[in-house]
DNA sequence: TATAATCCCTACCATACGGATAGGGAATTA
DNA sequence: TAATTCCCTATCCGTATGGTAGGGATTATA
């Protein structure tokens, strides 16, 4: 029941994208270094989110990518979607796979087929109505509240400040699995 | 976000003792071959959920396994903890990994936290609330109102009749995936 | 026009993990 | 004793996932 590590990269991506929403065009490296992501493969997961057209980019010299959309129309299934992740528990309820639903006992469709497509319900509620909107106000209303967390003003300010530092001191971009 | 094979199998496998409920000793060859499941695999899968108590079992000719508990009183929640498998989306929610979460950003937790604490929350609340029972029922119903679909009854006759024969003409068992 | 900075593409690599197999051992029955 | 079943644990194996590499477009700027 994991979501995959594309998965997580797209969705911080896009959510560092989201608070700097406004602001021009932001780099890969920017992103990569910011969030932690392998930037190889973080450029792979932006491409991906490009061409679904969530993000828009212009290459060279000050160039970069950004929220095609403000982050209140954004949600995080779209983004998930972008990547080719299913929500759905097992294949055979995507309904291209559905012949392969209960192929084990032949003319019955499995039992637990009700169950999946509830949770995939459930799921996917949440997923789509969750905007990255909705996730910037819930951190600052967590950080209001004195979570062991930085705030989001806070955080903003110093990485645009320190870019340019944080990139000659060769922050690492370390694997996570 | 795909639940694994060895947790569908269980279900499956737990499904069908479970229609078999006070019919004495079921044997793992039975399970395997009318369930479509790799017998030495299941093997392992059913001494799991043997040492943790859902299922009991005896050696022997005429042995087998049964369902401890009343199908109702067994929900899919146990089966899948049994297994080792969690329902959440990311392993950092998980108490014990929390230490990993938002290793990334220094201080701060991860902004989709919440967000996965939600998913975590609506699936785990139909994992636990869904009994062996309640699925046996749903099936009913759903027989009941004509869909593609073959009686509960049917099915549970024809198994056992034919068990013989069917073990006889080599009804192959086919890997899934 | 040259140069550098960025994104874009496509192919490739590595390995952890899930799925599956194998085979001998211990119980139980008859 | 022999047959039948579950029990254990070691091992294999393929592949999806995560990650790398590098050359090619595009754009800015001077
Ligand atoms: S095989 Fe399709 S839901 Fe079980
Ligand atoms: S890293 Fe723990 S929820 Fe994102």
């Amino acid at each position: 029941m994991k979501i995959s590590a594309k998965g997580e990269y797209a969705l911080q991506a896009v959510n560092y994208l989201a608070h700097k929403h406004g602001q021009g065009y932001i780099q890969l490296k920017e992103i990569a270094l910011h969030e932690r992501i392998p930037l190889k493969f973080l450029e792979q997961i932006l491409t991906a989110l490009k061409n679904s057209g969530i993000l828009k980019s212009r290459s060279g010299p000050g160039g970069g990518y950004y929220l095609s959309r403000p982050p209140s129309e954004v949600t995080v299934a779209q983004v998930l979607q972008s990547m080719d992740l299913s929500a759905s528990p097992v294949d055979c309820l995507n309904e291209c796979n559905e012949f392969e639903c209960g192929k084990n006992n032949e003319r019955d469709l499995c039992d637990l087929r009700w169950l999946w497509k509830d949770i995939r319900e459930e799921t996917v509620k949440i997923l789509e109505s969750t905007t990255f909107q909705d996730i910037r106000e819930r951190k600052a209303r967590a950080t209001r509240s004195g979570e062991t967390t930085g705030s989001t003003e806070g955080r903003a300010e110093e990485s645009s400040r320190s870019d340019k530092k944080v990139h000659g001191t060769v922050r690492p971009i370390i694997n996570r699995r």
